[in-house]
DNA sequence: TTCATTTCTTAAGTTTTCCTTAATTTTCAA
DNA sequence: TTGAAAATTAAGGAAAACTTAAGAAATGAA
């Protein structure tokens, strides 16, 4: 189920975004108005977290473009007003739920599975959890990669190094950028994990499907 | 639209009934649980406005009633009990939604307008009873399972576990994705449990039947 | 009810896998 | 050619999962 959170407050958007992977979701997030149309444009999303106080405009402008557009995605409202006509508002304009700040994490997903549940038995999509390049396929779902239709293992980092390097084919990776994917900003790395786990991942995939671009970074895909 | 309101306060009821019925909705009314049964099995409720602090018994019992029955009838929580877990057992036993006495009536009538446009486009799935993953069949209905054709005991949270990996076969749950269906967020898991029942499981299951992901989750199904 | 039995959760110890580090070698571009 | 960047290796440590066992709960029967 990809979904997009909109959240400013990068403190609480960092802890709600790993929360969410936990239970499953893919997550993209946006810390504004205009980067949330971006994500919205692009397509695949299916559920979108918004919270209403944003630094460049009023989050319900948000809500009304998704309704307007009739896509098939669902909106819960997240924001620190609690008066009662704020709710009716954003209900009335076609959101799926509310939830007023503070909030328990619990009961956010709680209401997501509703939401959730409710979009399974209208779509049957679980089709956006593809992604290929050239003669490697990533499933999503099953964390699972294959190179000409056969199944190899990959452990959890490179997984998530390739799905980085897929999702960006023919654009250039940088080791920074990739660090950025592959940790929470959390723990500096003092060393050459990014360039080992490449390593590690080009014993496995075809030869030459990662490029190095010396002093640039690592690509996929490209010509 | 036909709402069933089941509230024991006969002069909130009152007001409520008058203002539903203003806003458009067939209302009937129920003071307790076995009035309220007797609605429902009558058969043309599609909506129920539920208070959970009833006389004769925990209201909650209706909403697992109705939402066992499978009947495609929406159902709204009413209660002053504002405890976070009470909402979240409540949605997670199937509500459309919930709402927190003291309540606004005008954000009653918006949610109710929520569910009502989401009832005009709903489909019901049937969901078959029996589950079949390889050479591993579950029998919902009965409760039991087979390796082979063969029928193996399982305890009720291994039954759940095996249904849940078995219904999302080929996709990777996370131990946090299994804990949310095996247990109702009223209590938390402070240890392994689901290793451990994991563990039970496989003892019973097939060599290799469910696969562990290191650091993601558990899968079974999968190439 | 009470008791017996099954099932569930917790916790600790063990094992396994994966990640990072760091030292060394190779490659590339200036 | 030469120095910086990347590739390669191997090892130590840490995190996650497995296993076991015991006590708590839940269940069902008398």
């Amino acid at each position: 189920m990809k979904l997009l959170l909109v959240e400013d407050d990068a403190l609480l958007a960092q802890g709600l975004i790993h929360s969410l992977k936990k239970e499953g979701y893919s997550v993209e997030h946006a810390g504004s108005i205009c980067c949330a149309m971006a994500f919205i444009d692009e397509g695949n999303i299916e559920m979108v977290v918004l919270d209403l106080g944003l630094p460049d405009g009023d989050g319900l402008s948000i809500l009304k473009a998704i309704k307007q557009s009739k896509l098939p995605i669902a909106v819960l409202l997240l924001t620190a007003r609690d008066s009662t006509d704020d709710k009716i508002i954003g209900l009335d304009l076609g959101a799926d739920d509310y939830l007023p700040k503070p909030f328990d994490a619990k009961e956010l997903f709680a209401r997501l599975r509703v939401i959730g549940r409710r979009l399974g038995s209208q779509l049957t999509t679980q089709l956006s959890s593809i992604l290929t390049c050239s003669n490697v396929t990533l499933d999503l779902g099953g964390h699972q990669a294959f190179v000409d239709g056969i199944a190899i293992e990959l452990p959890r980092k490179e997984f998530m190094l390739l799905k980085a390097l897929i999702e960006n084919q023919a654009r250039v990776l940088s080791k920074a950028q990739l660090e950025n994917k592959l940790y929470q900003w959390g723990e500096e790395l003092g060393s050459n994990a990014i360039e080992v786990h490449i390593h590690h991942l080009r014993k496995k995939l075809p030869k030459g499907f990662i490029k190095t671009l010396r002093g640039i970074g690592y690509v996929v895909g490209k010509q």
